[in-house]
RNA sequence: GGGCGGUUAGCUCAGCUGGCAGAGCAUCGGUUUUACACACCGGGGGUCAAAGGUUCAAGUCCUUUACCGCCCA
């Protein structure tokens, strides 16, 4: 009885969501910790919690999963640990925008209304992009979901803030941080990004005092003047050595300021005299602080200006830069302005310009921790992949400077410090204290948070239960590898590997992965300004999510952009199809009573007798055993696009094109021994099953979909094991026959399309084949070759006839009966071109293996092989010459 | 300014440790063959950015140059 068809195509939109839920329902994601087996963890890089679905998730949740899924069927103790990070400034961004529509903000609100807010956010919002993932067939455990504000994440954080507290590796001190005035906190170094800005270069004039004299300074900040504090040129420079040590006036204050030498002065910038603004410039504060100079704040925390900037305190910093330039102009201070292109740091989140500003921020001490960081990639403890990413991480650690982890914001980690103002005492703790320990004043909480990455930086150890001494962090941690995005290697990589070395010992993951970035088709970073975003879930909807699984695993060459094309998705879309369609067929010719078929019993039948086994069966499971160990070698490598393009390879252009071509004759026609349909249909059940299999990690839900219809064993193909090579089932040489009859096949066909032959008439061959085993092997599949190459009868010959379309391939050579039809001319022609191609070769050949320096120079299996390549192209030159010459003349 | 990467078919890219230049898409010719037209069969298409060097042998290693991209300052 023939089973239950399958549908004509595929249709992934069908199935995908079934066979997650299958899958989840049946725990098969969940991670056993009292299992012996080895064990293969990894941790996912959280994604943001206000976040949705980006390309870039949708790359590294594909190649997590293809690892992950891989190595759960190897027969690993398999953990992928999934969460979301806790985004503090945007959480704060979302909920500033949402209060912002009912003209409010949340300093009106207040603290703890914020925070309720912005929990009842998490919790109907947070989900998404969590939900999505699922979308993409991941197989996270997600019993083990995890939040960096999770009450047990969090309790880690301040055992990790109070323990480097205590070693005094955290500190708390007035210095210049990066000021988002939008955003109204300090933010880190890493948080700035600087673009190339059109802006103005004023020239302003400050007179020196006590002579006629003035010099003129550049800035592309006027209003931060109100809060200079001297002028500035450098030592060497004999145009202002007279002047060092003097004073000048500044405009508009009336404040006498010193002139100083400092050698951070730029002699070729404006006149190489630059105004020094200690509170808000960087080396400006590095230069006030050698000198001693004041450092006036003009600049509040809301970019507004201060009282110390005279009469245009209050007014925004753009309106002051405004006026000021009026007044400067009116008052001839304003010599000159001109266009200026410079580099202006801008909050990473929001986009407003950052204000260098002077502020008590909370600091961790870097230098001792990134020692072992540095020596555990140094010595190979933690290895990149590709290597050359390790140069970036170790040039950022080389240059590292103090963390500044405070920020002034609300949702996160409160920092776990308390103030007594009676006497001044800081007290950081574990657990809330009563009272100050000295004099027993009343204290304060600080009412800073810490930056995301700080607990980001914990996330392998703590969502596996640290401190606590948890069977989860034995067996799971370290974990195996990371894979992650090129641009995080500062924020997150480096500070991972700094605490994990530092709280647990070990490195918190052996190898880091760098996957490259998907970019549109013209290989331009996709941004919402743009407008070039791809979404990944309507990539999905369209194709299933199989297609857009590999077809960024075909593209992800490591450490290489992807310019995601849509050309070569549909191109993926159309294998899941091709997939579908062959098993389609598999199907349609099974009878009921075909069953399962493991390798235990190809293998038993192969030691029974190979011989009598047809050659493309032997070819067949020779080709699977080579990909199923070559795909695992590249995955191995995190040669993803390899592995991919291997399974593409042997499904399409040998199982479809070839093996089941070759077998259909026998499954379909109905004159067929059944002994003979049945043995053939074991091998083709079990290669088809194993096809599946190792295409599994790549394509879950078809494979699934497909595995459950046809004959198995077991409950999902998820949990089977990968196949492996055996040692039966390997069989040179009938791989090398093979190839001869695929190249007779080839050349027949080539011969018949380029003369025009009527694809659907059948002709009479002959075959001239010197050497005998050749023979018998063409004999033994005669059948095969004449239903592949449409040919109605066979002779073999010493000479082929005079009036026969000529072809050569290894072995011999093979004559086309066309009735005399023959275009002389053509085929001259078409001779000509071959011999030409031919005698090109063999002369490249020789030039070597005349020259006694390359016979003595090259290793001996290079010289072989040349000789027998020449060897080959001589008998194939002898015979097409013979050929021509008795090509009859017209 | 410093560092890293790229330049290979019309397009997008592979080509790991030097040994016969590849894939997908596009293109051209043919085929309604009962798994699949999301298919099948066949073809064309390349001074491997440029110059020099090492080597028996260079797309691959070295040097220089040009252009493009990224990171850091």
């Amino acid at each position: 009885m023939p089973r239950e068809p399958l549908a004509k195509s595929y249709n992934p939109a069908e199935v995908e969501k079934k066979w997650y839920l299958f899958w989840e329902g049946k725990n098969y994601f969940f991670a056993d910790n009292t299992e012996t087996k080895p064990r293969f963890s990894i941790v996912i890089p959280p994604p943001n919690v206000t976040g949705s679905l980006h390309m870039g998730h949708a790359l590294q949740h594909t190649l997590h999963d293809i690892l992950v899924r891989w190595k759960r069927m190897r027969g690993y103790n398999t953990l992928w640990l999934p969460g979301t990070d806790h985004a503090s400034i945007a959480v704060h961004y979302v909920l500033d925008k949402q209060l912002a529509e009912k003209n409010k903000n949340r300093f009106d609100l207040g603290r703890e209304e914020f925070l309720k807010l912005a929990w009842e956010w998490k919790k109907t919002s947070g989900g998404t992009i969590l939900n999505q993932m699922r979308r993409m067939g991941v197989s996270c455990d997600w019993s083990r979901e995890r939040f960096t504000m999770d009450a047990q994440l969090s309790r880690a954080v301040v055992e990790v803030f109070v323990r480097l507290y205590e070693e005094g590796l955290i500190y708390r001190g007035e210095y210049i941080v990066n000021w988002c005035p939008r955003c109204r906190t300090a933010i880190s170094d890493l948080e700035v990004v600087y673009d190339s800005e059109k802006g103005k270069l004023y020239h302003l004039k400050y007179p020196v005092v006590g002579s006629g004299e003035h010099v003129s300074v550049a800035t592309t900040r006027p209003e931060t003047m109100l809060g200079d504090t001297a002028v500035a040129v450098h030592p060497d420079d004999e145009r202002y050595r007279h002047l060092v040590g003097g004073k000048v006036l500044l405009p508009v204050m009336n404040r006498e300021i010193p002139v100083i030498a400092d050698s951070f002065v730029d002699r070729e910038f404006g006149t190489g005299v630059v105004k020094v603004t200690p509170a808000h410039d960087p080396n400006d504060y590095e230069a006030g602080r050698r000198h001693g100079l004041d450092r006036i704040t003009v600049i509040d925390e809301n970019g507004a200006m201060t009282e110390a900037a005279g009469i245009y305190s209050g007014m925004d910093r753009y309106a002051c830069r405004k006026k000021l330039l009026d007044r400067l102009s009116a008052e001839n201070i304003l010599l000159k302005t001109e266009d200026y292109v410079h580099n202006v740091g801008h909050c990473d989140r929001c986009s407003t310009s950052v204000e260098p500003k002077i502020s008590l921020q909370w600091y961790l001490k870097v230098d001792s921790l990134a020692k072992p960081a540095i020596e555990a990639v140094e010595n190979g403890r933690i290895r990149f992949v590709p290597d050359s990413f390790k140069k970036r991480y170790f040039e950022w650690m080389y240059n590292i400077h103090d963390w500044c982890i405070s920020r002034q914001l609300w949702w996160g980690h409160r920092i776990p410090a308390w103030y007594c103002d009676a006497c001044g005492r800081v007290l950081v703790s574990r657990s809330a204290p009563k009272e100050c320990d000295q004099c027993s004043g009343a204290l304060r909480e600080e009412s800073d948070i810490l930056d995301t990455w700080f607990s980001s930086a914990l996330w392998p150890f703590t969502t596996m239960g640290w401190p606590e001494e948890t069977r989860d962090l034995k067996v799971y941690y370290p974990t195996d590898t990371l894979i992650t995005g090129p641009d995080i290697i500062f924020f997150w990589v480096a500070r991972m590997i700094m605490m994990g070395l530092k709280f647990t010992g070990e490195v918190p993951f052996r190898e880091v992965h760098i996957n490259g970035i998907v970019r549109d088709a013209n290989r331009k970073k996709m941004s919402k300004t743009k407008g070039n975003i791809i979404e990944p879930l309507q990539l999905v909807d369209r194709y299933g999510a199989d297609a857009v699984r590999f077809t960024l695993s075909s593209m992800a060459v490591p450490g290489t952009d992807i310019p995601f094309s849509s050309e070569r998705m549909k191109g993926y879309s159309a294998f899941a199809n091709k997939v579908w369609n062959a098993a389609r067929f598999v199907l349609m010719n099974l009878k009921e009573e075909d069953s399962a078929v493991d390798a235990d019993e190809i293998d038993n039948l192969l030691r029974a007798g190979p011989r009598n086994m047809p050659i493309e069966d032997l070819w067949i499971l020779h080709r699977l055993n080579h990909v199923s160990s070559d795909v695992s070698d590249a995955l191995e490598k995190y040669r993803f696009h390899e592995a991919s393009a291997l399974i593409y390879q042997f499904i399409w252009h040998e199982l479809c094109d070839w093996y089941i071509e070759l077998v259909k004759p026998i499954l379909t026609d109905s004159g067929v021994q059944e002994d003979e349909r049945a043995s053939r249909s074991k091998i083709l059940v079990y290669v088809l099953d194993a096809a599946l299999r190792i295409l599994h990690p790549f394509m879950p839900f078809l494979t699934e979909e497909i595995w459950q219809k046809i004959p198995h064993k077991g409950d999902s193909i998820m949990i089977q094991r990968y196949p492996v090579a055996g040692k039966a089932r390997e069989h040179p040489v009938a791989a090398r026959q093979m190839q001869d009859l695929m190249e007779l096949v080839g050349g027949i066909r080539s011969l018949r399309a380029e003369m025009n032959i009527d694809p659907k008439r059948f002709l009479d061959a002959t075959l001239c084949i010197p050497s005998e085993d050749d023979r018998d092997l063409v004999v033994r599949n005669l059948g095969k070759v004449r239903s592949l190459a449409k040919i109605r009868s066979v002779q073999f010959s010493k000479t082929l006839p005079a009036s026969t379309l000529r072809g050569v391939w290894r072995v011999g050579e093979f004559g086309l009966d066309v009735q005399g039809a023959i275009n002389i001319a053509a085929e001259r022609e078409r001779l000509l071109k071959e011999n030409a191609r031919i005698e090109e070769e063999i002369e490249r050949i020789e030039k070597k293996l005349t020259s006694g320096k390359f016979l003595s120079g090259a290793p001996e299996n290079v010289v072989s092989e040349n000789k027998s390549r020449h060897k080959e192209l001589k008998e194939r030159h002898l015979r097409i010459q013979s050929n021509l010459k008795k090509l009859p003349v017209e």
